[in-house]
DNA sequence: GTGATAATTAGAATAATTCTTGATCTTGAT
DNA sequence: ATCAAGATCAAGAATTATTCTAATTATCAC
């Protein structure tokens, strides 16, 4: 199998130019890392995780890296209350619950032909361009 | 009609406990101005409007008291992406409508009988205690 | 009124994020 | 390969919303 990804880069094949963006080294690993380990971390945490694999990486440049990537839509910036913001390559349209106990935040699809306008009283003219969805509660059971 | 309000205080009349809070005088302008203006305001608008009837007030107590208002269920924070919270006064179960354009922020209703578990696909043993719906878009007619 | 408790105030402290500036890397034309 | 132009990165300063601290003031129960 014929690979054009440099030698020393082993990692999962992640395309030199992802939507316009060109995926530099830190970019690659920053994203890699969100696919890697979906659990919603914030800039800091993929600050620490990042220093594992470019151990002169600056939280500026993680700042800067992650902003691209939500900018041109290959991850996307998850906001829950006025904590620190997450991040989450899931791009399917989806809510967010937050596990108060465990502190885990579960990815929630919408269900096939759900339509959250079956739901809310939403006035005539209204163009929806973006929806955030969080629950927030308890998982009793499993 | 009789009235328990002191003469001093000629707004409507807002109890001098609600919720178990005693409303002092702080408490009870700054609800009062919720309710007057229902904008949604920041902390910091708050503070300006709030310091035409008190001109001493502080910032720290405008967030003491509207912190307390919203711990004790009487008003609700409400948060968009990163910004400052803002704050409302409408208890009904309901989403927000944020107009791109305008910026203006628009409370949105539950249909009656809607359920969000008829769009989501909740997983089992979910028990939610909590719910925040963030529309953003345009307003097109009107 | 007196003492205990709670609320208010002003300003300092905090924390997440953004900004600034200079260094470094890429890319494309030569 | 070399150079210039532009993009990206890094380090630390700056910003901003919010919280904390300590001192003062108001309120309540007696």
């Amino acid at each position: 199998m014929v690979s054009k990804t440099p030698d020393h880069i082993m990692s999962a094949a992640i395309p030199e130019e992802i939507a316009g963006l060109r995926m530099t080294r830190q970019r690659q690993e920053i994203y890699r890392l969100l696919i890697e380990q979906r659990n919603h971390p914030t800039a800091n945490e993929v600050f620490m995780r990042a220093k594992d694999r470019l151990p002169n990486i600056s939280l500026a440049t993680v700042y800067n890296c992650l902003e691209a990537l939500v900018q041109h839509g290959i991850i996307r910036q998850v906001n829950f209350e006025r904590e620190s913001s997450r991040y989450c390559p899931n791009l399917r349209e989806h809510a967010h619950f937050h596990d108060a106990v465990s502190g885990v935040i579960h990815d929630i699809d919408f269900k096939p032909g759900g339509n959250l306008a079956d739901v809310l009283e939403l006035p005539p003219g209204v163009v929806i361009e973006d929806v955030e969805i969080t629950l927030r509660g308890k998982l009793t059971v499993q």
